[in-house]
DNA sequence: GACCTGCTGCGGCTTG
């Protein structure tokens, strides 16, 4: 059958492929050509980074659409606007047999390029979420005439989609653009690193008619873990940097210590040690803190550097998708927070020649390494987080109702609640609902009604007419960081920001000489020393089943060849800590710890339950502390009996969340978040938000009525 | 201690 695909390709691909020398289809792209061209429904392409998924889905396209008809064809939508450019270059390549123009459309893209596709709609165009909702409310005309004859939609890397507000977001738009054409659009998505097949499903707006191809084949991947024990210090062990130089000074290497204020502490002391020893310079730091000019030099450097090794120290930012080039060794240090973020970062290297992936994992407490086994453990077992779903986004349908209001120059009350609630984006919201919704808009002069007439109301002007209108995600406000007038990237105002202090930023160490608060400015120069700069974040939440899996490992005498002699000394300690709390079964039962009147839950039941509970037990007034990098919660004042009794007493508290929320809502508001379209709904679809979002009340519930507190008596303290 | 993602249109300025 090899010789299938390959022939129901048409006479300019044959060629493209020809030319590349290229001697076999990759599977996944064998099983996309014959799929694809055989029939007329979705498809999902999963297969392992690096496995050619992007041409799987073109190759099939290309093949099979009429370019020479007028409108956009092929709509390639990506999460990233670095990663628009890399596939532009690629796909533009694909089509050089053809006569089709490619065109970039994000924030960035060339605008006299917009210009010609908006006069000459055709071929194909790659374009981000927010530039789509931006053309619906600002460019509502040429939305159809551009997209009328649309004839496929690709999503790249769909899991960054799933269970997500933009991806919700996007569905909405996958839904108003279906609603200008006449004939249904296709669309493929692509992934490595999909947790929950029926949800990917679900982007397309019709399971039923959405497949899934998958291909399980793993790229080798050799792994390594190293301990150094970080003793609580807040900078990272000296042994460990010296280690991780030995293993970077004479390679390409991608390294990801998880927080921006460790890739500068990372990418700073190894140049200082390179320094010493006469080594290259090339090491990077590569995060959202840092100015988008000096990322881009980074990224080119890494791309064009045959001969020259480097390093870069960096957050997710260089986690999907785009490729950096040649990379010989991916470095963790200190766990992920997700499989799929694992899988993500093993797969930038070894992309070329089909070499395998090398990581080395370091830990820094015996927590991280257990953390980090349990990711790698679940990686060999093919597990993957499955994303956290919103059934009811009431904030996106309040955007959505905003944008269609200002899209449409007016729109009638009816139509709109029909459009809204005929959207799949939002299937699970009751059109009372949305009328509910539009209906406190118009009272709060979001919206004005004229007759039966919608059109946006004064309020809702300063929110529409606003560049953040166009996304679901939240902006930190930070200072820009200035030397000589040229902008390094910046920081937020925290108590470190002033005159005479040292910090890091881009690999490089600054004097802080003026802070202007007015303008938003910190001016620097070069120093010599100086600490890493602290950032606000908001946590990432780690998922049960990677908290289940540090249970199951504790209690279980698997044994790890991947682990150094020091990461099996901190996995045994653990265990000899917790094999004498007589756990028979460790998906049930969990232990509690009493002693010295306080007592300690090992809850293993990920970030968003721990959290709920958290919060359930401040409403009976106990403050509770989470340790163990969360997987545990220490309770003070409390001995046996009272911790069980308190433990089944929050069951009772079932019936009356919403009064307890409306009462948070009320008194603290500020320690509850709110997601960013969620802030201007009624009160009561805030609650149901902070339900679905900011907290796990279902699952917590289940967890307490399911779990059974195996309680242990320890002497010494 | 705690990631990341994107962004219109216009007026007014400088520069070739």
């Amino acid at each position: 059958m090899a010789a299938d695909a390959f022939s129901l390709l048409s006479e300019p691909i044959r060629r493209y492929i020809h030319e590349k020398r290229w001697t076999k289809l990759r599977p996944i792209q064998h099983s996309a050509i014959r799929y694809i061209l055989g029939d007329n429904d979705n498809y999902i392409l999963a297969a392992r980074t690096a496995s050619g998924k992007t041409e799987a889905a073109f190759l099939p396209i290309l093949s099979s659409v009429d370019f020479s008809s007028e409108g956009i064809q092929v709509l390639y939508i990506s999460p990233l606007i670095a990663l628009i450019n890399d596939q532009f270059a690629r796909v533009e390549d694909l089509c050089k047999y053809m006569d089709v123009p490619v065109t970039k459309w994000h924030g960035e893209a060339n605008r006299a390029a917009k210009d010609r596709i908006l006069k000459e709609p055709r071929g194909i165009v790659l374009i981000t979420p927010e530039s789509l909702e931006a053309m619906f409310v600002t460019k509502p005309y040429n939305v159809t005439y551009l997209f009328s004859n649309l004839k496929f939609v690709v999503i790249d890397e769909i899991h960054s989609f799933i269970g997500t507000d933009r991806g919700i977001q996007l569905k909405s738009i996958l839904y108003r653009l279906q609603e200008k054409n006449g004939t249904p659009f296709r669309i493929i998505g692509l992934s490595a690193t999909i947790g929950d097949y029926d949800e990917a499903k679900k982007i397309t707006g019709n399971e039923a008619r959405t497949k899934v191809l998958l291909d399980r084949s793993k790229k080798p991947l050799h792994t390594e873990f190293r301990y150094f024990d970080g003793k609580d210090e807040t900078e990272l062990p000296p042994d460990l940097i010296k280690d991780i130089y030995r293993h970077v000074h004479a390679n390409k290497t991608l390294i990801f210590p998880n927080s921006r204020g460790r890739v500068e502490e990372v990418a700073v002391k190894l140049k200082k040690i390179s320094e010493r020893v006469g080594g290259h310079g090339n090491f990077f730091a590569h995060h959202s803190s840092i100015d988008k000019g000096i990322r881009e030099y980074v990224e080119f450097f890494a791309k064009n550097s045959q001969r020259e090794n480097f390093s870069i120290s960096c957050t997710s930012t260089l986690e999907l998708g785009i490729d950096i080039g040649s990379v010989d060794e991916i470095i963790q240090v200190d766990a992920t927070h997700s499989v799929s973020s694992l899988i993500q970062r093993a797969g930038r290297s070894g992309r070329k020649n089909e070499e395998e992936s090398n990581l080395t994992l370091y830990a820094t407490s015996p927590w991280s390494m257990l953390q980090a086994l349990a990711c790698w453990s679940l990686y060999e077992k093919d597990c993957i987080e499955s994303p956290d779903i919103v059934e009811r986004p009431y904030d996106i349908l309040a955007h959505q109702a905003l944008s269609i209001i200002k899209g449409h120059n007016g729109i009638d009350y009816r139509v709109l609640i029909e459009k809204l609630s005929s959207n799949f984006a939002f299937r699970n919201i009751q059109r009372s609902e949305i009328a509910e919704i539009i209906d406190y808009f118009i009272g709060i002069d979001f919206i004005e009604k004229i007759g039966h007439e919608l059109i946006v109301g004064i309020e809702g002007e300063r929110i529409v007419n606003n560049r953040e209108f166009f996304s679901t995600f939240e902006r930190e406000i930070n200072f820009n960081v200035v030397h000589n007038s040229k902008v390094i990237g910046n920081l937020p105002f925290t108590p470190q920001v002033q005159s005479d202090n040292n910090i890091l930023l881009a690999a490089k160490i600054w004097k802080i000489v003026e802070v202007d608060t007015e303008a938003g400015k910190i001016f620097v120069v070069p120093a010599l020393d100086g600490k890493k700069p602290t950032f606000i974040g908001s946590g990432v939440n780690v998922h049960p089943l990677i908290h289940g899996e540090m249970f199951r490992i504790l209690f279980s005498d698997e044994e790890f060849s991947v682990l150094d002699e020091k990461s099996n000394q901190a996995l045994k300690e653990l265990r000899k800590d917790f094999r004498p709390m007589s756990i028979q079964n460790p998906t049930t039962e969990r232990p509690l710890l009493c002693m010295n009147n306080r007592s300690i839950i090992h809850l293993f039941a990920g970030t968003k339950v721990t959290e709920t509970l958290r919060y359930l037990m401040s409403k009976r007034n106990i403050s509770a502390l989470i340790t163990n990098n969360g997987c545990s919660m220490e309770l003070s004042d409390m001995d046996e009996s009272n911790s069980l009794a308190i433990w089944h007493s929050l069951l009772l508290l079932k019936d009356d969340l919403d009064s307890l929320l409306y009462s948070s809502l009320e008194e603290t508001p500020h320690l509850i978040h709110i997601p960013k379209w969620g802030k201007h709904l009624p009160e009561k679809y805030k609650v149901a938000l902070i339900k679905q979002k900011t907290f796990d009340f279902e699952g917590t519930f289940q967890f307490i009525a399911n779990t059974k507190l195996v309680t242990t008596k320890v002497l010494r303290s």
